[in-house]
DNA sequence: TCAATCACG
DNA sequence: ACGTACGTGATTGAT
């Protein structure tokens, strides 16, 4: 068989790479997702064309990019964009690293050195694959020369791959041909002017026909449209001068080097090095193989399945610290796996001789016994199945998926081996890759015994190593307290929180959904009317064809995807046509039944009528809390429709009722106390309106004359303040003109100039450290700070600016939680805390406990912290949240 | 799996 | 000049 020739364009295929995958930075908060994406195509291609030659071109001087959007960008820009240009160097390092041959040269662009590069191994016998993101390079597809077009959709890559025939399929002209439909139709991105008025199908038709530009010319006056008749005859050099811009240069000064281009030794110990510190964890396998040094020594990990050997394997454990995991939810296969320094990693598998109870019982000392340390991955899952097994109180004394959160709170995921690699620079696959996409539980079970019992206990290994250096980080950020004080406790309020969930009236809830069922049904058939047709209501794209075609609307393109048809646009068209009054109520009555009558009735437990949340701790950016499954966050408040769901939700039983604490303007009040501002402070102790007090103080204006629009600007900009908001936003939002709205922001600042200063302060650290934290040293990393980007450094300033004020007050309400938690569990009161809605605490409160209980909200609440100003909690009381909002 | 939409603080 | 408010989660339709 022929050897074979990988041949890839650099540029294009970085950048078709950068959008196909996530914005990337690795711990030094470089950006990667260029590199990332480009070895991911490279490595796929390598895996299926087997090739014996490999090279790489670059463009010399970047050409222009055409990119779309990703995060950050909106709309189409030229250039290549800075957070890819720096890791062009990157790269090329890594390429050189693995020993892949770099062709670049001046006065030559990338499609010419493949060009010819491709045509010197069809001479040399040598039959060559070339991988583009461009089509420009189908003009060299031929009966044997392949080229390769990858495509990276949501972190899958796929090929379209070309012969020469493939090309006349899909476009009805031949390679050759194809440089002269670019000849006319032009191409923005490589400046070839191409004939005005001539695009891709009419430029396919002409050549379809006549093959070549210059029949095409001969033949000018025969062309229609008309146009393109005339274009053609005027601008037929523009034409010849594009076709010479269009076609690639297959016979460069180039030399064919065997021996250069072999590919050898590619996955060297020098490269696993370097893809381990840009963290690319998905590759690390391919480098192992071939690394022959650092494989470290074959652990062995024993298998237990005895009961008399678990009865001695729990007698050995010594006092201190072990790492634990469970393996629970896998109905084939159950156990527990323990590490421990000196016994190594043991993995005691449950069977019909000896059950998950037994297990359990065979180490209550161990679990019971806070003499031993147990550290464990998501702690919360394991109180709740120790619970199940009728075993209350578990503490664990370290969690490293909490501790890897507080060391990165905006990693991707904190399983255990993401925790391996980044504490440990270890490499462990994942569940997913070890046993396989979708089967882990049946895979797993199906293991040899030796390997299941590595399995397993290497994840309880993981956990005892990993905390020892992740103790050390924690004691290097000063995120100590803020690890053992306030967030491994809260572990347990949220376990507690999730075990007694929110009662649900069924019947009022099954009321609500119906209602809400027989208005839609009669809104559709008064829409369909207006419409004049029947299309689907739910869906943006056939309602967008309606409003902006049918009925002739004026709304233009907003989206990606076509017209917009989000409320804030409907709004503005309401009284152009009455549908549309219709489509905003329809919206709001199919969103309440859609998300929160069916999704709430689909959630519930039908038993006890309880509606069981999960509260995640390791999600956010800036330290709140999240919950999910539902989420019981984000229930309707603010119109009335929705507010009456809050109805169905209700107390236990008779003899509780609701206890509902919130804070009052809590982030304004952390900002008035980390900027130091004294007349915000002193707005605050006042005890005044707060929203009146800053229009007085920014409008210069008496506090008992302020009138109702200046109090609401106010607020306006009290809240634009918190979030960063620029004068073009908050003047669209009260529908004043910028200058106006710039004007207030300038008067805020005045009044309040440490405010001013902390933002700036806050941005010039975060800038310089690359993290900003809360008070308690909870940290946001921010590279975006740092990105020569303009769009992307706004968007990380306005960033950084919240996460101290939003993060510090989610610091403020889980403090409280813990006090709450423990001051309801030592009095022993019957009255627990159900809900956290970020400012808000939600108790069920047994009734004859009522007033201790309000009292106990309120002091811990208010004193969970001294700030420079008083924290103000509201409690109310009621029959159901409706009631005791 | 993504994009659009909309619910909350 | 750029694009234009922070942080979440669930549902739906389209690909």
């Amino acid at each position: 068989m022929a050897e074979k020739i990988m041949l890839i364009d650099g540029n294009s295929i970085v950048n078709r790479a950068f959008y196909g995958v996530p914005l990337l930075t690795n711990g030094e908060g470089r950006y990667t997702n260029g590199v990332y994406g480009f070895l991911n195509i490279l490595f796929k291609l390598l895996d299926e064309e087997r090739p014996d030659y490999l090279a790489v071109a670059f463009d010399l001087h970047a050409p222009t990019f055409r990119h779309k959007t990703f995060d950050g960008y909106k709309g189409t820009r030229k250039g290549m964009p800075e957070e890819l240009r720096e890791q062009m160097p990157l790269l090329k390092e890594v390429l050189q690293t693995m020993h892949i041959p770099i062709f670049e040269q001046e006065g030559y662009e990338a499609d010419d050195i493949l060009g010819t590069m491709s045509a010197l191994a069809e001479k040399n016998g040598v039959l060559p694959v070339v991988v583009s993101g461009d089509r420009d390079l189908l003009q060299i597809a031929g009966e044997t020369l392949k080229v390769r077009i990858p495509k990276t959709k949501g972190g899958r890559t796929e090929t379209e791959d070309y012969y020469a025939a493939d090309v006349v399929e899909k476009y009805g002209v031949t390679p050759t041909e194809f440089i002269d439909m670019k000849a006319l139709m032009g191409d923005t991105s490589d400046n070839i002017p191409g004939v005005p008025g001539i695009g891709e199908k009419t430029a396919a038709k002409i050549i379809q026909q006549y093959h070549d530009i210059e029949t095409a010319i001969a033949h000018a006056a025969e062309i229609k449209p008309k146009k393109a008749s005339e274009n053609l005859a005027e601008f037929q050099e523009q034409a010849r001068l594009s076709k010479f811009l269009a076609t690639i240069v297959r016979d460069m000064p180039l030399e064919w080097n065997t021996d250069g281009l072999k590919i050898r030794d590619m996955f060297n110990a020098e490269a696993y090095e370097l893809v381990k510190r840009l963290e690319f964890k998905s590759m690390f396998s391919r480098f192992e193989g071939a690394v022959s040094a650092p494989k470290k020594e074959e652990k062995t990990y024993r298998l237990v399945a005895e009961r008399e050997e678990a009865e001695e394997i729990a007698a050995s454990l010594e006092k201190g610290e072990a790492g634990y995991i469970f393996v629970y939810d896998n109905e084939e296969c159950q156990g527990l796996a323990l590490y421990q320094e000196k016994m190594g990693g043991v993995w005691v598998e449950a069977s019909m001789q000896l059950l998950m109870d037994d297990i359990l019982r065979i180490f209550k000392d161990f679990f019971a016994d806070p003499a031993y340390g147990k550290i464990g991955h998501d702690v919360k899952k394991d109180i709740k199945l120790l619970r199940g097994y009728g075993y209350d109180g578990f503490e664990a004394s370290f969690d490293t998926a909490i501790a890897a959160y507080i060391l990165n709170a905006t990693g991707s995921s904190y399983e255990y081996d993401d925790i391996a690699n980044t504490f440990l620079n270890e490499t462990y696959p994942s569940a997913e890759e070890a046993l396989g996409k979708g089967r882990v539980k049946k895979a797993f079970v199906s293991l040899p015994d030796k390997e299941r019992a590595a399995f397993a206990a290497r994840q309880a290994e993981i956990s005892f190593r990993a905390k020892q250096i992740m103790e050390e980080k924690l004691k290097e950020n000063g995120q100590e307290s803020l690890f053992y004080d306030m967030e491994m406790p809260l572990i347990y309020v949220l376990a507690d929180m999730e075990k007694y969930g929110i009662k649900v009236d069924k019947e009022a809830l099954l009321a609500y959904q119906k209602l809400l069922d027989e208005s839609l049904s009669g809104m559709t058939d008064e829409i369909y009317e207006l419409a004049g047709e029947e299309f689907n209501v739910n869906s943006p794209k056939q309602l967008g064809v309606i409003l902006f075609e049918k009925l002739g609307m004026k709304g233009g393109k907003k989206t990606k995807t076509g017209y917009s048809t989000a409320a804030d646009v409907l709004e503005k068209l309401c009284f152009e046509h009455p549908i549309v009054d219709k489509i905003l109520n329809y919206r709001t009555l199919a969103k309440l039944k859609s998300t929160y009558a069916d999704g709430l009735l689909a959630v519930m437990d039908m038993d006890t009528e309880k509606i069981y949340s999960t509260f995640n701790q390791t999600i956010t950016a800036t330290g709140r809390i999240s919950s999910t499954e539902p989420n019981l966050q984000n229930i309707p408040v603010r119109l009335e429709l929705g507010r009456e769901l809050r109805k169905v939700f209700i107390p236990e039983s008779d003899d509780y009722c609701f206890l509902d604490a919130d804070y009052s303007q809590i982030e304004l009040r952390v900002l008035a106390h980390i900027s130091g501002d004294e007349s915000l402070i002193e707005a605050f102790k006042s005890g005044q309106d707060i929203h009146r007090m800053t229009a007085s103080q920014v409008f210069h204006v008496p506090f008992e004359e302020v009138t109702a629009l200046q109090r609401s600007n106010a607020k306006a900009v009290n809240f634009g303040i918190i979030y960063g908001k620029g004068s073009f936003t908050l003047g669209q939002d009260l529908g004043i003109t910028r200058k106006e709205a710039e004007e207030y922001i300038n008067a805020y600042f005045a009044r309040y100039p440490k405010i001013k200063t902390f933002m700036e302060d806050t941005i010039k650290n975060g800038t310089e450290k690359g993290y900003v934290s809360t008070m308690w040293n909870r940290r946001r990393a921010m590279p975006e700070l740092q990105s020569g980007n303009f769009i992307q450094r706004a968007a990380g300033e306005r960033a950084a600016m919240n996460m101290p004020i939003q993060g510090s007050a989610a610091d403020i309400i889980k403090i409280a939680m813990v006090k709450v938690h423990k001051a309801l569990k030592d009095g022993g009161y019957k009255s627990r805390l159900i809900l956290q809605v970020h400012d808000e605490l939600l108790i069920e409160t047994y009734k004859e406990e009522k007033e201790a209980v309000a009292k106990i909200l309120k002091e811990n609440m208010e004193q969970a912290v001294k700030l420079a100003v008083p924290l103000d909690v509201d409690v109310h009381e009621g029959a159901s949240w409706f009631e005791a909002k």
